[in-house]
DNA sequence: TTGTAACGAGATAGAAATACCTGATTATTT
DNA sequence: AAATAATCAGGTATTTCTATCTCGTTACAA
């Protein structure tokens, strides 16, 4: 068992990634054991490794299997690992998920050589590792979750007021019957809004179109 | 201008206040310049001060106006105020908000003398001060937000596991006749349950069974 | 043993929703 | 002026949902 710290390189950059690693091999403390490309190569050369990892650096941006999804394996399948996460800055809203999926560590990409050094070390000594960066990004977090909320889940059709204020008395367990007599039209008009909600929504039936009011914030579930 | 740490204390539990002061004037290097049963007490302290504290200890759970309001205030009209938070384990679940609203470290009650001396050394030198609690903190968050759900609204009736099962497939927009026949039964018989559940529920419809599940967390929306 | 709850299943009806149509009016946009 | 979208509204038919019954079986607890 050696008294080095067995490092990982993961992210999609190859010259980032063969930067860092020339980075991490100059210290003699330090011993690089695996370096890939993508979560999903990485996965499959953990399974080859007599031994795994103390720490790997994984990139929050990557094709096939990003950081974040790598990270819940890891911390869910090899709970020994520590993970640190390496990103560029504005990815800050991904930031309390990783860390809640077991990250270490996060670390801003063009930080100084001895923060990562440093943060390697707390991340394999004390087994986690903070700065000004990572406070920052989680205080921003909720404003880049309000602002992701919508786009991410932003109504994907276009409903007209009618439609939106016909759904909502559906959500409010009304019948067609009694949505017609609250708007003061016929209960053929709230059917065809009806319809056209189904159509629009590509829903089956009410339920469907209750779980589409509540997904897209048309609805609130008060808890 | 002193180069004694200036510290205030707001907590509403008068022993604990005390005892904490007591153990922070016996350092020479901090100036105890405030302490409050409460954020609202202590703003108004505030505007009586010549000097700001640099760093004040909140407690998390206090009436009138909490830790999290009281952080909130802070940061926005003190901004050169550090906040430490104080807490009893199992209050995760607003860290996250703390965090973001200014906080610049959580510390748990029963945590160790040293501890809470560096954290106010770390707070008041570095800006922020993070601990293995916030760490665990954090990464309890997501499971107890989703318990919170679980708890806070607890299902006030007992549903059997068929009636459960059916809520669920209604859920997914199938109807009483696909449900029968992906449980092999006779589509009256999910009638049946289907009334129950309204019964039960207290639901007008289909929409009220949505609308309950979700809240009650049998059925998921994906976002 | 008796009661009770859960589950399954039948009948009967009526209410509501859903699937198709058609068409009119109004407002906005092009 | 023409096209378009939104709203309103009617018809017809089918399906699904909901209410209200009754009943049998099983399992479990008092």
């Amino acid at each position: 068992m050696s008294d080095r710290i067995r490092i990982a390189v993961v992210d999609d950059q190859n010259l980032f990634r063969e930067g860092l690693v020339n980075l991490l091999v100059t210290r003699p403390d330090y011993q690089l054991v695996a370096q890939a490309e993508n979560g999903k190569v990485f996965l499959e050369q953990l399974t080859r490794l007599e031994n795994l990892p103390d720490v790997v650096l994984v990139d929050m941006n990557m094709p096939e299997m990003n950081g974040v999804e790598l990270n819940a394996v890891l911390h869910k399948d090899y709970p020994s690992i520590k993970v640190i996460i390496l990103s560029v800055h504005g990815e800050e809203r991904y930031l309390s998920k990783m860390i809640e999926a077991g990250a270490c560590c996060y670390l801003i990409k063009n930080c100084e050589t001895s923060e990562l050094f440093s943060a390697i070390h707390n991340t394999y000594h004390v087994g986690f590792h903070f700065n000004i960066e990572t406070l920052n990004a989680m205080r921003n977090a909720a404003k880049y979750r309000k602002q992701g909320l919508k786009n991410v889940s932003s109504i994907p059709i276009n409903l007209s007021d009618r439609e939106t204020t016909i759904l909502k008395m559906i959500c409010d367990e009304l019948t067609n019957i009694e949505i017609s007599e609250k708007l003061f039209v016929s209960s053929r008009t709230v059917d065809g809004h009806r319809t056209n909600l189904l159509t629009k929504t590509g829903c089956k039936n009410t339920a469907g179109l209750v779980i589409f009011a509540i997904k897209y914030g048309i609805f609130e579930v008060k808890f």
